[in-house]
DNA sequence: ATCTGGCATTTTGCATACCATATACCGAGT
DNA sequence: ACTCGGTATATGGTATGCAAAATGCCAGAT
């Protein structure tokens, strides 16, 4: 007799409720304009619950996670709010990231293929033409954390992809908001070739350098422009 | 009637239940030798909360909150085990670390007071005799860490030292188990004092380079020489 | 009219009870 | 002797109950 080898992929998710309500909750917040007006958004345990039709505990542990995440504060006692980052959180955020995503360039350029890199390019393919990243803004803001999480993804450090993953969610927002400034789209799509180019030439100095003020850049944008922020 | 300026700082901090216990898991998972034995270390809900004296509704909590942090493996309907990192995530750990740390030696370079400074070499000072490292290598190891949070706390961004934090605690195995290994003791006090004089003299594209090799050089010898992880 | 003290209400934090599922053991069948 | 299936038990997931604490309101005093 033989056993038959199916290959099958083990299945150990059973997909829990505390999971389901977490994701919900998230993509919920992440979702919001969280600083749209000056109230803050206080997350009822009991209201949720009964919105969700679950009891209290797992929408406690879905809070606990999303807290620990910082898209949740939590005052004992008090409640569950959602998160304002202050503007020092924010640029704190963005020093972070030039700090992981030039590492991340670093990587790419040891261990990237060249069919890898190419992919980066082909992702700005569409927009070679004048104003066409003006006149087609929200999809390019697309393209972008697209591209910012393909230099991620191709690092193969799945650390680094995770550890930005939260900081991606936070700056959505922010980014959003900023990309239509003072022109910034179209000087991005040229920092982003830039990059590519380095990347290509394995240049891995020039390439974390690129990325990195990149990233400086969007901080010192904030630190002038935003004042939407506390 | 004038009303006393106490100048008293407001105290929100109600100590609950739920973070004494997360502390307390915390400390003992990161003080016991996670790697010394090859069974896993399961962590029965119901003994911990009778060991505690507290309900299962806190703990779990606390558990999900080390889950988060990485410290805690939970399997669904199986139950919580102290996690394990596989040396690919080890490696992952110190590459992060890397970017990290050295973003933070930018910074220093850029804010940091020369008194400031000044406090990392005079950490070092009582090491100066030939073989004063390696005779007090245990005390020599917190000075090690110290150094590195040092450099954290000076960049003077929070959000690096948050983001480290975690890293430091997950390293500590390893690094005190490295440390005494290949005279890797003196080698580091040397990376170290190189280090000191590029923030000093505000070199910033040096520092950063200094810090960041001497991470990867740490990871290079875990990639080399440590065969106790999975 | 304003301020203060106490009570009521609301809501979290913790405890406990119940339910679903995974594992282990055991017996029967081959 | 080995395998297979069923049942028991243990354990995590979920629901609910209870009590402490915080806020808000109202009445009474100054």
């Amino acid at each position: 007799m033989v056993v038959a080898n199916l290959s099958l992929k083990a299945i150990d998710s059973p997909v829990v409720l505390k999971d389901r309500i977490y994701h919900e909750l998230k993509s919920a917040i992440t979702s919001m304009n969280v600083y749209a007006d000056d109230d803050e958004h206080r997350l009822d345990e009991r209201q949720l619950s009964l919105e969700l039709g679950v009891s209290r505990t797992p929408v406690r542990e879905a809070l606990c996670r999303l807290e620990n995440e910082g898209f949740v504060h939590t005052i004992p006692r008090r409640g569950a709010f959602v998160a304002r980052k202050t503007k020092k959180e924010v640029l704190e955020m963005i020093t972070v990231w030039a700090a992981l995503e030039s590492m991340a360039a670093r990587l790419i350029t040891e261990n990237a293929s060249v069919e890898e890199i190419a992919t980066l390019r082909e992702m700005f393919s569409s927009y070679d033409e004048d104003g066409a990243v003006q006149a087609r803004i929200d999809e390019y803001s697309e393209t972008n954390v697209s591209f910012h999480q393909a230099l991620f993804r191709l690092s193969r450090c799945d650390l680094l992809s995770k550890t930005t993953e939260n900081l991606f969610l936070h700056m959505r927002s922010i980014r959003m908001r900023t990309i239509a400034e003072k022109d910034r789209a179209s000087r991005s799509i040229i920092d982003h070739m830039y990059i590519i180019e380095a990347l290509e030439a394995r240049d891995t100095e020039l390439a974390e350098r690129l990325v990195r003020q990149h990233s400086l850049d969007l901080g010192r944008h904030v630190e002038e422009f935003v004042d939407w922020l506390p």
